[in-house]
DNA sequence: TGCACGATGAAC
DNA sequence: TTCATCGTGCAC
């Protein structure tokens, strides 16, 4: 009769999903403070997934030439100039889906990109990488456009309440990008064993 | 209408 | 280091 630990700490009501306005901020600060809150899918007919967010990477807008918003606004990048707040999914090399979200004002065209997560509930099978990540937590490209303050997926606050230690890097796998290459616009959770490039 | 190239992951 | 595999953006 005693409940799990760990769907104790992620009980429903104790879920509280972050509301538009924390995406509608800086992106290198809502990407930092993504770090630790837990993204949350429920499909359905299924048990509802949790993973904490440990690793995110900051896309800040068309004139950074690693986004895929520098090539202006095209049907493939309509949702990262779209409002804040919503999923912007696409598929890379053919196979692998990368979930970003977008933030700041509409037109901005600036998203974080989630990298690895740490699994919670219900999430099965390896989650470093922008494509494991997605393919664990079953987030495919029919998540684009999705508004993350409803219901499916979304983002919520963590029980945890002692603050993350921080490390900043360079992305990974834009080196086309020139000096923006090498912009510190990648963070991640220091030591936890589920980032993807330590 | 064709083509080069990935915000990757897995195998070798 | 190589390759699978296909949507996207841009050249023609």
């Amino acid at each position: 009769m005693t409940p799990p630990k760990a769907g104790a700490a992620v009980d429903a009501a104790s879920l509280r999903k972050l509301p538009r306005s924390f995406y509608d901020r800086d992106t290198a600060l809502v990407a930092r403070e993504l770090l630790g809150k837990y993204l949350v899918r429920v499909s359905s007919g299924e048990a509802r997934r949790i993973a904490r967010i440990v690793e995110v990477e900051a896309y800040l807008g068309p004139h950074d030439l690693a986004s895929h918003s520098s090539k202006g606004l095209t049907r493939r990048t309509r949702v990262m100039f779209g409002p804040p707040g919503h999923a912007y999914v696409y598929l890379v090399y053919g196979m692998h889906f990368c979930m970003n979200v977008v933030t700041g004002p509409e037109g901005h065209g600036s998203a974080v990109l989630l990298r690895a997560v740490e699994p919670v509930l219900n999430v099965e099978g390896p989650t470093r990488g922008p494509g494991r990540l997605c393919k664990a937590m079953r987030i495919d490209g029919g998540l684009n456009a999705h508004d993350l303050t409803g219901d499916g997926l979304f983002i919520a606050e963590s029980p945890a309440t002692a603050p993350v230690p921080v490390v900043r890097r360079p992305r990974v796998g834009v080196d086309y990008a020139g000096r923006w290459a090498r912009r510190l616009l990648r963070y991640y959770i220091r030591g936890n064993p589920f980032v993807s490039r330590p």
